[in-house]
Parts: structure tokens; sequence; C-alpha cells
DNA sequence: GTTCCGCATGAATCGATAG
DNA sequence: ACTATCGATTCATGCGGAA
């Protein structure tokens, strides 16, 4: 089957309405953080945050199936000395939408930025907010589970008693199948803290995000062939990462370079073999350029 | 100079009343979860649990000098299959009362708790929220550097009893700006992710909490002979750390069982001697306990 | 003295069952 | 329907005894 890549340009809000109901699997996305991109997005006033991304993320909650997941990637900027409150605000206005906030993933970047403050020191880690439509979604966990810790090589060889009696206190029957399954594994589930490091290479877009993030979402909660959409595309990573997944994706970008820089990048054959993409001829169009 | 230990006996809102206004500069504790310790500490509901912190930060607040920090470990849990929102409820009206949100440090549990559900991974990770009463305030930021690599391993991991004794013999010395200048050389400022094994070990209290954690707080924020004060005593790590670490120590505990067993840890010399601490007496009077 | 190895336990959460 | 209790699930750590 054919994996799907539409490109949307312009400001996500009004771009999202082309997308119908119930139709993606996961959102995946890093907003541009409140006025701390002043340079490309214009920057939004922390005070302002909540109120601009509300009318996004119910739009957002049309478009996800009731079995999806929308992951956000946050971080508040300190303001004045101290820690700005929208994010948390954000989070309460949210499920007054109707959006269950599951869990917040924390994001541990080993390699943070560097510097030095007389009250605070680097900051090291971001939100990644998991909100859903349903109380029950899709996640597949056994395809991001990671390699066991050392204990296990010593500790599986010799269960203790005490090990027998609590894989199977009150079943009884089922010891055999118990010790097996331990013995056999050699990997275990993950926790919600992940730790990657940033990407330091990318110059071309000013959020530094590191593939393995999507990649990890996407995972565990897609599969082949599911629809994955990123309304704050920026320089595509989750795009590129969903395509090389292949699952369907969906970008939404309002600055002009980054949209092309995707675009040529995505969709080479369509662009040299000239068959346009519907949706990018109207972006074009939009834009007053020329295409092809 | 001696180093004063006060452990009072009761409901912290009220015990924090004997305590002066703007006379501790570093409080740092672990209330009770919403609903988690019920087995020993009641449980407060979900829904109430804001309601009833607010009047004990307030004490806080008050106590605290304004050179202080308030150090708040605590963990929203899961309700009904999504995340509570009473610690983004409660760090916003915590503003409201006057304090100053700083910065939200991570605590990552690296063996935390086993299990597995269709919907969530483990959660190993923790909040540690830093208020402050002004926008400047006591940091002692040299005192938490760590060596270049894997500051989490080596530093604060496996700290042997002579480590700990010639760390403190340090702070004392007072080294000339030339070797600690030397000394910056191979050591970095940490981030605001510590990386913390909980300590399974602790049979006298259901929480665990490594002596790791208040340790590098109170080296960051305070000096010898400044005074600490946890609210929430519990078994006492934090008080025994301060003591520990020349600094003057405040603890309140409302579980007759953990007061005891602090206090008989803390004092034994007046104990033995009969040489009554009348903070003390106070507290067993309340008790209708004999003492000596 | 080291190192190895057995072992209990921990701020958990879900789903089923019972009142 | 709504709440309370209980069993099942699962991984890393530090302690203490043994080699």
């Amino acid at each position: 089957m054919k994996i799907r890549n539409d490109l949307y340009f312009g400001d996500c809000k009004e771009q999202l309405l082309n997308i119908p109901d119930n139709s993606v699997d996961l959102i995946i996305t890093s907003p541009p953080y409140a006025d701390q991109r002043k340079g490309t997005y214009g920057g939004i006033h922390p005070n302002n945050y909540v109120e601009w991304f509300l009318p996004i993320s119910e739009q957002l909650l049309r478009v996800l199936k009731p079995s999806g997941t929308f992951i956000l990637n946050i971080k508040e900027k300190v303001v004045n000395g101290e820690r700005s409150t929208y994010v948390m605000e954000l989070i309460i206005e949210m499920r007054k939408q109707g959006w269950f906030w599951t869990e917040e993933f924390i994001w541990h970047k080993k390699n943070c930025y560097p510097g030095k403050w007389p009250n605070r020191f680097r900051d090291a880690w971001e939100r990644l907010l998991q909100f859903n439509k349903n109380k029950t979604f899709n996640m597949y966990q056994e395809e991001v589970m990671v390699p066991i810790g050392d204990w296990a090589k010593t500790r599986l060889k010799n269960l203790s008693e005490t090990d027998k009696r609590r894989d199977n206190s009150k079943v009884g029957s089922g010891f055999g199948k118990n010790i097996s399954n331990w013995v056999d594994r050699d990997k275990a589930y993950p926790t919600n803290v992940l730790h990657l490091a940033t990407e330091c290479n990318n110059k071309n877009h000013s959020a530094a995000f590191p593939e393995e993030l999507p990649e990890w979402f996407i995972k565990l909660f897609t599969k082949e062939n599911d629809t994955v959409l990123d309304p704050f595309m920026g320089s595509g990573t989750t795009i590129f990462v969903a395509n090389r997944m292949r699952r369907n994706s969906i970008g939404i970008e309002i600055i002009p370079e980054y949209f092309d820089m995707v675009y040529d990048k995505i969709n080479p054959v369509e662009f040299y073999l000239c068959e346009p993409n519907e949706k990018y001829e109207k972006a074009k169009s939009k834009r007053r350029k020329a295409v092809c």
C-alpha cells in the first residue's frame, strides 16, 4: 500500500479544518514555546498561550481517532525568575475540552544547553504530555521494550523460593509456566522517563527534536499504514520518521522556508516528474509562488 | 556552636505556629501524597488535597527567611486512568499565596515500582518543586558540582562515610580562590534532573526517601549553622542528614511511632543523661507518656 | 578485604469482585 | 451506579552472608 504524505501550508488552526473527523492515529508535535522563538514564529506571550492553543487543541480533538493519542512536547519558560504556569493551566483547560490527561513522560535531555545562572541550573528535561480521547486507546508496548538490566543474569539463574511464591501467590498451578516466562525474558518494559540526546546538527529549525523521540511514540502508538499528524511540522522530523516507518503522515507548517524544505525533501519524485500534489498546489498558490 | 534539633509532635498546621517568622533557611519535605499512605496517614482525597495543603504552605511561607527555599517532593496519582491535576492546581494556588515557583527539579527513580498495565508504563519520576519567597535567594552552586561525565553515578551514588566527612571539612576549611578555580576545571554544575534510586530497606517508614536527596538540597541552599525544617518528618531522613551536615533542624511529625523513633535516635545523649528537651516534654505530655 | 549471590521490598495501577 | 477491597503484574537496588 502506498504511504501518503500530505503537507499543508498555513496556520494550523485553519489548515486543520481540511482534515476529516476521527482520521488520525497519533498527533505528535512540539509547538512554538511561549515567546521563545520570536524570530521564526512571532512569539506568543505566556499570558496568551492557553488562549492561543485551545482552539488548536479543539481541532486536534476532532481529527483524532477515538483510539488515538496526542503527544504534546512542551516546557514552560522562565519569566521574571520563575517558571510560568501556562502549561499547568493548559492541562486543566484541555481536560475541560474533553481530553484525558493520561500521562506525563519526561524527556531527559542528556546533552542539554550549556550555561550558568546565579539562581538555577541548566534545564535538562521537557514534558511529553500524553492526552487521549478515551480511557482505552491503542498501545503497542512490546514495540519499545528495552534490554533488561544486568541483575537478571545472576538473578534468573537460581530462582528463590520467595520468587516462586510471589510469582504464583494464590495461583498454584501456573508454577512452571511463570518460571519459564521469566527465564526466557531478556527485555523489560520501559518507564515514563526517556533518555535522549538533543540533536545539535539541525541548523535549519530552531527546535532540536531528535528522531528517536517521534520514532519511540510512533512505535508505541501506531502500526504500519496508520496516520501521524504534526500540526507544527517545523523542519519535518516527525514527518520523515513516520514516512520511513511506513506510516501515513500529515504536516502543517506556516513558515514558507520550512514548508518548502520538507516538501522538496519528502516528495522529490513527484516534484521532478511533475506530478503535482493537489494540496501542495493549493498551498503554493496561497503563497503566490510558481510551481513546476 | 551547638547544633539544635527541635522536634514537634502533632499536626504540622498547628505545630508550625510555634516557629517564629523568617527563621528557616530551607524547608524540604515530602507530604503524604493524596490517598497514598492511607495505612499510616489516613489519606487525603485528591479533590481535597489543595484545600488541605494551602493552610500549611501559608505557615511555611511565614516561617521561611526571605533568602530561603522550599523544596516540595510530590507526584500526582492516577485516578480513573488519568493523572490527577491537584499538583497543577496547588502550584497555581501557592503562587496566589505569594510563593515564587522558581523551578521544577525531576527526581528520576531508577528503581521504580514494578508492574505492567495495558495503558501506561512504570512511573519512574517525581517532582521536586522549588518555591521561594523572593526572586533572589541563597544558592551555593559550587557545593554540588560534580565530576565531568556521569555525575550521578560517581558523585551521588556510593559515597563512603570518609568521602562525606572529607566533603564536610572542605566546606569549613575554606579553600582559596586559586584552588577552587583549579577544581572547577574537572567539575561541572549539575542540571535540574537528579538520578537516584529509592531505598527499599527502610522498614520503619513507608516512604523511601534516599539520604542523597535532602543532602543535595541542603548543600545547595544552606551553609553550616543554618536551619532546615521538615514539617512531615516521617522516619526523619531530612533531620538526620541535616544533623550530620551540621545544620540546625526542626522536625514535625503526627504519628507517635515515627516521632519516638526519630527522637530516640537523634538525642540519645540528652535522653540518657536526663537533660530533658523542653519541646519534647511538651510533646510527650500531650501524648500522656512518661519521660525519663 | 573483596566479590559474589540470594533476597525482600518499594509514594503503583488495573480489573474483577463484593457491598 | 458508585465505592471499597483484593489479587496479579513486574524490575532494580542495597543489604548481608558466603566464597
